[in-house]
DNA sequence: GTCTATATAATGATAGAC
DNA sequence: GTCTATCATTATATAGAC
């Protein structure tokens, strides 16, 4: 059973070493890292199983070097253009080039969810730039005010992570076969109606909640602990 | 390294059969399923190793009588109080007993997230709730019209439970050691103010959306193949 | 650097005693 | 129903030849 065959076409004169990590990355990201083996990641990169542990060392360490790659060019292209809404960031940039995002994303989206070390460095990155983004919204003015900026930039953000973690359901509950672009787009225009209208007609929801939970405050800029907004 | 000895105190009278059943889907619900051994399980349930080859056929077996009785529990509570969009219906119930819900939840957004068999009909009762209560909401004015109820629906009802993919890191985005009622609070009034007033103060976000995929026209039941809104 | 061969451990599953 | 003992398979990792 290879589901791994697609995209690691890229075997062109890398050497060794990036093939191996190449097809890690695919592998990890498909299959999860515990079921991933050493075998097949080598297989699909054209080695043996033994070169991979001696350039590695272990396959914790190959993780680990996955980890640091995928997440230096995601992070690497979400500086570069940097949209509102972590949200945005994400599902705009991978609608423009869907195919190159798709293995990083889905990688970042299972060390996530595996709560991978490295992966933390990156959800970090994430929501920190959506404060900021969402910081400066609201001072400009295109963004409405908000009771708890910090918890609305981790909300922002990682639904939008989130929704990496369930590819196949998403596609079958929207009648697709397969997770792709048209998924993605589907989804789009709801989000966006979301974010700029809201659902509700009436703040009755709103208003029970707060009744409902009224010993926080929440006023501007309370976020408790060190939850510093760190270098940018 | 045990991790899953909280919670699963209830080994008072069950037949061995139910206590190895809880004890699977505290492991495969906090290591998935792979990584979850049928050893690890059965030193849980204090049976031996053999017993649960011998009750549950094999470890998959194990896995399908574990999907089917979570997704029994969920599906009888989300049925007795359905509040408006599964977000709703989830955050809203799990906030009243968080204790009880929790290992279900982790339990079936692990399932999920593997894309395992009957977590499908799990997601398919969650996002036909979750449409029919849209359609209900936006017939009686109290939600605002959607260009794609669908997909709408799909997109709340999977975030909301996406997000429980990823505990560990939701807390410690919000300054917190562990996960728990105290990280639902403080996501819950950001959700809600979203829902019901968006995030943007103008549309020029969703218009440029609406001008970059025109070729969708998405009127209201436009939904494709099947998407039938089935028996309830 | 890369391979083959092998050591060692752990896993899912079977067989049979009680 | 429940256990112990064991098998067969697979995994990671090592050792050493080339």
């Amino acid at each position: 059973m290879r589901t791994v065959d697609a995209s690691d076409a890229p075997h062109a004169d890398l050497n060794a070493q990036a093939k191996i990590r190449n097809a890690a990355i695919a592998h990890f990201a498909s299959d999860g890292f515990q079921k991933a083996s050493l075998r097949a990641i080598a297989a699909t990169a054209g080695v043996s199983a033994g070169l991979v542990v001696h350039h590695f060392g272990s396959k914790e360490g190959l993780r680990t070097a996955c980890d640091e790659y995928v997440l230096n060019v995601l992070i690497a292209r979400a500086r570069s253009e940097m949209s509102p809404t972590g949200m945005q960031a994400v599902v705009r940039d991978y609608l423009a080039n869907p195919v190159e995002y798709h293995l990083e994303l889905q990688y970042m989206a299972r060390a996530i969810s595996e709560d991978s070390p490295s992966a933390s460095r990156f959800t970090d990155a994430m929501v920190e730039e959506s404060e900021a983004v969402i910081r400066a919204g609201i001072a400009d003015g295109s963004m409405r005010p908000s009771s708890d900026p910090r918890a609305l930039a981790v909300l922002t953000a990682m639904t939008s992570l989130a929704m990496l973690t369930m590819p196949p359901s998403l596609a079958r509950l929207l009648g697709h076969d397969t997770f792709g672009p048209e998924v993605m787009r589907r989804l789009t225009r709801p989000s966006l109606e979301l974010y700029t209208h809201g659902l509700y007609t009436d703040d009755t929801f709103l208003k029970a909640v707060e009744d409902a939970l009224p010993a926080q405050p929440n006023d501007e800029d309370q976020t408790p602990d060190q939850t510093t907004r760190t270098e940018r």
